[in-house]
DNA sequence: GCCGTTTTCGGCCCGACTGTTTTCAGTCG
C-alpha cells in the first residue's frame, strides 16, 4: 500500500525541485513521470521490492537506479531523506495548495515566501485580507482567481461520475450541433476513453466561426462562469460542479486534434515519441514530416497509419501496451455495445426495483435484447425487501407463466443471493436448483478481514451453486472503499468452477473495474455484463458496463450475454453438470 | 534522474491562454 503515498511525495518533491532553479528541470520532470508510473502500477511498489528486489523496481518504465533506491528508502524507513530535507526548506502544503486552479509551484512559492502562506487556510485569509493583489507578478485580478479557485476546490474535490459526466457532455455537443455554428462537435478527453469518472470535459468542435461558437458556448444555461476564452480554446465552469473545454479547430487538423485532446496524456506522449523517432512531429494541428510538410491529421485512422500504427480505441489508449500491439498489428478486437443480446442482472417490485416485471420486459423488447434476466434480493437483503424460500419459489413460479405470453423475447429465471458471512448461499439448494443461473454477492459484513473474505467467497464459488459473481469488490466509487480478498485465489477458484464475474454496469459501481478485469483474463475468465437495472431508465447504463469491458480490452467472445439465447443457455447447461 | 538499432552522453512532447508585462513567465492539459 505505498503506492500512492510514494506518488504523492515524489509530486512533491519535484515541486520543490523546481523552485531550486531551472538547472534541474529534467529531473523534476523524471520525478514526475514516476510518479505517475507509480499511481497507475496494478501491482503494489512494496511487494515488487519484496519479490524481485530493487531491479524488480528499476523494471518499471521511467524508474531508473536512483529512484528505485528512493523507493526502497521509504518503505524501509518510512522516510525519504531528500523529500525531509526539502521540506524543512519549503515548509509548504504543495499538495493542496497546488489543486487550485491556476496556482503551481512558482506562485506557491512566491505566496510562501512574500506572505509566509503555507496552506490553504493562510490563503484564504490572505484572501480575505487583500494582501494578493500587491504582490509582484500578481494583481487584482490573480486575486480573484484565486479566491474561486479555493471556492470551486471546496465545492468539488472529487471526481464526477462517467455516468453523470457522459449525459451532460451529449447534451452540450448536441446543442453545439443543433446552433448550425458547428459542423462537427465531439467529445474527447477521460469521457470518451470511459474512465469511470471524470475531471473534465473535452469537447472538440470545427466550424467555420470560432468566435461565435465560444459566444454560444460562454452564454449555455449549463454554464455558471467563463475561466479562460480564446478564439481556439474556452474553459468553462459549469452548474453541475466540472469544468469543460471547449476547442475549435480546423477540419484538416480534426482527426490530429481529436487524437491529441482524448489522451491520456500518457497514451499521447508515447505517440508522440514514436512520430519524433520516424522524424516526423505530431501535435493537435497535424502530423508534420521534417520539411514541415503536413502528412496527416484529417482522421485519426490516418494519423495512426501514417505512423505505423493500427486506429487504437480510446478506452485502450492508457499506456498500457496498447502502442506496442498497435505497431505489431496486434490489437485486440473489443467488444461493443451492439454485441449485447441480453441482460441478466434485473431488479423488479419483487424486491426494491421500481417497476413490474411486464414493464421491464416491454423496455428490453425495445432496447432489442433477445433476452432478459430476473434477479431479484435474497431474505437477507431486508433494506432491499429480499424474498425467503417459499415467497422465491412463487417468485420464480411467475416468471415461468410471464414467459409463455412473450414470443419475441426469452426469459431466464434468476436470482441475486447472499453470501452470507461464512460463505454459505442464502437460499436453500431446493429453491437455487429452480433458477436457470444463480448470482452470488456479498452485501453484508463488508469489513471482514482479506483471508476471511477470501475464503468465504471461494466457499460460495465452491458450493456449485454461484454461476455468477455479482459485483464483486462491493466498491461504490467515491463513497466505500473494495471488499479486501485475494484476487488471485478467488479468480483461480472461479475459473476451476466455470464461475462468470460480473462487469456491474451500474454508474457508481463499475465492477469489476478495468484492473479487475485485467486481473480476470489472466485467469482466463468469462464475463457478465449486468444491468444491475432497478429502474427503465437504468438500461441506459449498458454503455458504462460495455465501456469498462472495452476499458479491460475484454472481446465478445469473453461476455456471455453476446450469446444468442440457444447459445447461452447450452453454456448454463454445461456448467450444470 | 532516465534512457538507448541514431546513443553510456546528450538528449528529454507540445502549444494555448492569462495576467502582468512592455516581451514573457507561469500554468494547464
Amino acid at each position: 500500500m505505498y503506492n500512492k503515498q510514494i506518488a504523492e511525495i515524489f509530486n512533491e518533491i519535484a515541486d520543490m525541485m523546481e523552485l531550486e532553479g531551472t538547472e534541474h528541470s529534467f529531473e523534476v520532470r523524471a520525478y514526475r513521470k514516476a510518479a505517475i508510473t507509480i499511481s497507475t502500477l496494478q501491482e503494489d511498489v512494496g511487494d515488487i521490492l519484496k519479490k524481485e528486489g530493487i531491479e524488480g523496481l528499476q523494471k518499471l518504465p521511467g524508474i531508473g537506479k536512483g529512484l528505485a533506491d528512493r523507493i526502497r528508502e521509504f518503505i524501509e524507513t518510512g522516510k525519504i531523506q531528500k523529500y525531509e530535507e526539502l521540506k524543512k526548506k519549503y515548509p509548504i502544503d504543495f499538495k493542496t495548495l497546488s489543486s487550485i486552479q491556476g496556482l503551481g509551484p512558482k506562485k506557491i512559492f512566491k505566496l510562501y515566501k512574500e506572505l509566509g502562506i503555507k496552506n490553504i487556510e493562510d490563503l484564504k485569509k490572505a484572501v480575505s485580507e487583500h494582501k494578493i493583489r500587491d504582490l509582484e507578478g500578481f494583481g487584482e485580478k490573480s486575486e480573484n482567481e484565486i479566491a474561486k479557485g479555493i471556492a470551486m476546490l471546496e465545492e468539488t474535490s472529487k471526481r464526477m461520475l462517467l455516468g453523470v459526466a457522459l449525459p451532460e457532455a451529449e447534451r452540450i455537443v448536441n446543442k453545439l450541433l443543433g446552433s448550425k455554428l458547428a459542423i462537427k462537435a465531439v467529445i474527447a478527453g477521460s469521457t470518451r476513453r470511459m474512465k469511470e469518472t471524470v475531471g473534465d470535459l473535452d469537447i472538440l468542435v470545427t466550424s467555420d466561426k470560432p468566435t461565435e461558437v465560444m459566444d454560444f458556448v460562454t452564454n449555455l444555461p449549463e454554464v455558471e462562469s467563463t475561466i479562460a476564452k480564446g478564439s481556439t480554446k474556452t474553459t468553462v465552469w459549469l452548474k453541475i460542479g466540472l469544468s469543460c473545454d471547449i476547442r475549435v479547430v480546423e477540419e484538416k487538423s480534426f482527426g490530429a486534434a481529436l487524437q491529441y485532446f482524448t489522451g491520456s496524456k500518457e497514451h499521447g506522449i508515447e505517440v508522440r515519441k514514436i512520430a519524433v523517432k520516424k522524424g516526423y512531429k505530431l501535435n493537435e494541428y497535424g502530423l508534420f514530416d521534417s520539411k514541415g510538410k503536413m502528412i496527416a491529421g484529417a482522421t485519426e485512422e490516418e494519423v495512426y497509419n501514417k505512423l505505423g500504427m493500427d486506429y487504437i480505441e480510446p478506452e485502450m489508449r492508457e499506456a498500457r501496451g496498447e502502442v506496442e500491439l498497435a505497431l505489431e498489428h496486434k490489437l485486440p478486437k473489443l467488444i461493443e455495445l451492439r454485441d449485447i443480446k441480453g441482460n441478466l442482472h434485473t431488479h423488479t417490485k419483487f424486491s426494491d426495483g421500481a417497476n413490474e416485471m411486464e414493464d421491464v420486459i416491454e423496455e428490453a423488447i425495445k432496447r432489442g435484447y433477445s433476452y432478459i434476466g430476473f434477479s431479484d434480493h435474497s431474505k437477507s437483503e431486508h433494506v432491499a425487501n429480499g424474498m425467503n424460500d417459499k415467497e422465491f419459489q412463487e417468485y420464480l413460479s411467475y416468471i415461468d407463466k410471464i414467459a409463455e405470453k412473450y414470443e419475441n423475447i426469452k426469459i431466464l429465471k434468476s436470482g441475486e443471493v447472499d453470501i452470507l458471512k461464512d460463505g454459505s448461499l442464502d437460499l436453500e439448494p431446493k429453491t437455487l436448483k429452480m433458477m436457470d443461473y444463480v448470482i452470488g454477492a456479498v452485501h453484508t459484513n463488508i469489513n471482514m478481514d482479506k483471508e476471511s473474505m477470501t475464503k468465504r467467497i471461494i466457499k460460495a464459488i465452491e458450493s456449485g451453486y454461484v454461476d455468477i459473481l455479482a459485483h464483486p469488490t462491493d466498491r461504490l466509487i467515491g463513497e466505500r472503499e473494495p471488499i479486501q480478498f485475494d484476487f488471485d485465489k478467488v479468480f483461480e477458484a472461479a475459473k476451476e468452477n466455470g464461475v462468470v464475474v460480473e462487469i456491474n454496469a451500474f454508474p457508481n459501481r463499475l465492477d469489476l473495474n478495468d484492473e479487475g478485469i485485467f486481473k480476470a483474463r489472466e485467469y482466463g475468465l468469462m464475463f457478465s455484463i449486468g444491468l444491475d437495472a432497478h429502474r427503465l431508465s437504468h438500461f441506459d447504463y449498458m454503455r458504462l458496463g460495455v465501456g469498462m469491458a472495452r476499458r479491460g480490452w475484454t472481446k465478445k467472445e469473453e461476455v456471455i450475454n453476446t450469446m444468442s439465447y440457444d447459445q447461452l443457455k447450452k453454456f448454463l447447461e454445461k456448467r450444470k453438470k
